[in-house]
DNA sequence: CGTCAGACTAGAACACGTTCCAATTCTGCG
DNA sequence: CGCAGAATTGGAACGTGTTCTAGTCTGACG
């Protein structure tokens, strides 16, 4: 009901892979909605049940796929470190790196998102995978100069910032510019008391 | 689809009533997913149809009865202000009473929250509600000492912690104990630069 | 090479949110 | 009261995520 890719054969891995990128693309053009487990099946090339064999929802499905591509935007950042000056900039160019990404697939997130949100226990997992993943990116940001109880706060409420702003985009009562601008005055709020 | 409540009769605010505790009670006993809305329709005595005159869709259902809950808190908040010499212990109180009468319903808090994140149009503007609703609950208990923008940005920034948290306490990888420890935690993050 | 367990397939079947419909019952108005 | 229009009802019907079944394929191992 849910395989963790360690165990899993090349051709196995490979139909994984293809039945994510399927979902992918179908959210990419329709959204959320647009994600139909059948559909994903036919234009994945595998049968609908075997793609309950490697996820245990839909919803579990697309929260995989976020956390590809969190981890894609982990691995980017660290051959690429943030730049600025202040730790305020550096936080506030991964944060961009992390939405501009999101903004240009507007469909595509929206689905990803949905998903994430889901208590599926599936969709759950992913959950902590995007945050902690989140977590280390803007660690990457801050730096090794701050005592650690308060990096690890800082990280952990932006990263609480970041994911409910996201939300509120996704559902429509935001629209992107306000997504940053939260990320943006928060970023300021809790750390511009120790540079500048 | 969606009837605001200034334009019912007497008998049909009765009904909307019906429908709203019926879906509490079964989302109290056994969750969100046993919120069925066939069995809302024969607990409230009502036909399944009628519940959609009234709402959107189950989420909306369960949404709107958190709108109800917040604002209850926000009333009880108005009447007895939050207690605490610091602005900081302020903040902490309203934040345990928000969170310690969801802790008492875990069940109902869990239907409530995941209902909450629902793409849905009517649930959406239910979310709007809420954290309106728990911006101005924040704003009391900081009082009129700050500066206005500084506020509005300690409050929005607290409602996402809070909203966040919420998130994952309800999807099952972080305990209640967890959800206070984040808020109190940034809390004094955001705050204790000022007072103290 | 033969075989056997496990993976895969096609498709039926199921569950539950949502919509639709025809018939009935309210409700407010002349 | 009598009527028109709205609200409600019971229940069928639909869509889509999920599960189940029976049969087929694959590939590792003796």
């Amino acid at each position: 009901m849910d395989v963790e890719p360690a165990t899993l054969t090349k051709s196995q891995a490979a139909r994984r892979e293809r039945v994510i990128r399927a979902a992918l693309d179908l959210g990419a053009s329709g959204g959320y909605d647009s994600v139909q487990m059948r559909d994903v099946a036919t234009s994945a090339g595998v049968a609908l049940g075997t793609i309950y064999r490697y996820f245990s929802s839909k919803d579990h499905l697309l929260a995989a796929a976020m956390v590809e591509w969190t981890h894609d935007l982990e691995r980017r950042v660290g051959q690429r470190p943030p730049k600025g000056d202040t730790t305020a900039e550096r936080v506030g160019d991964v944060l961009r790196r992390a939405t501009r990404a999101m903004e240009k697939e507007p469909k595509l997130s929206e689905s990803v998102v949905t998903a994430l949100l889901s208590p599926d226990r599936g969709a759950a997992s992913c959950q902590e995978d995007v945050s902690a993943s989140m977590t280390r990116i803007l660690s990457m940001a801050l730096g090794d100069d701050f005592d650690p109880a308060f990096q690890a706060q800082v990280t952990r409420t932006l990263g609480h910032v970041w994911f409910s702003s996201l939300i509120g985009w996704v559902n429509g009562w935001s629209g992107f510019t306000k997504v940053s601008d939260e990320l943006d005055l928060a970023t300021h709020l809790v750390l511009d008391q120790y540079d500048r």
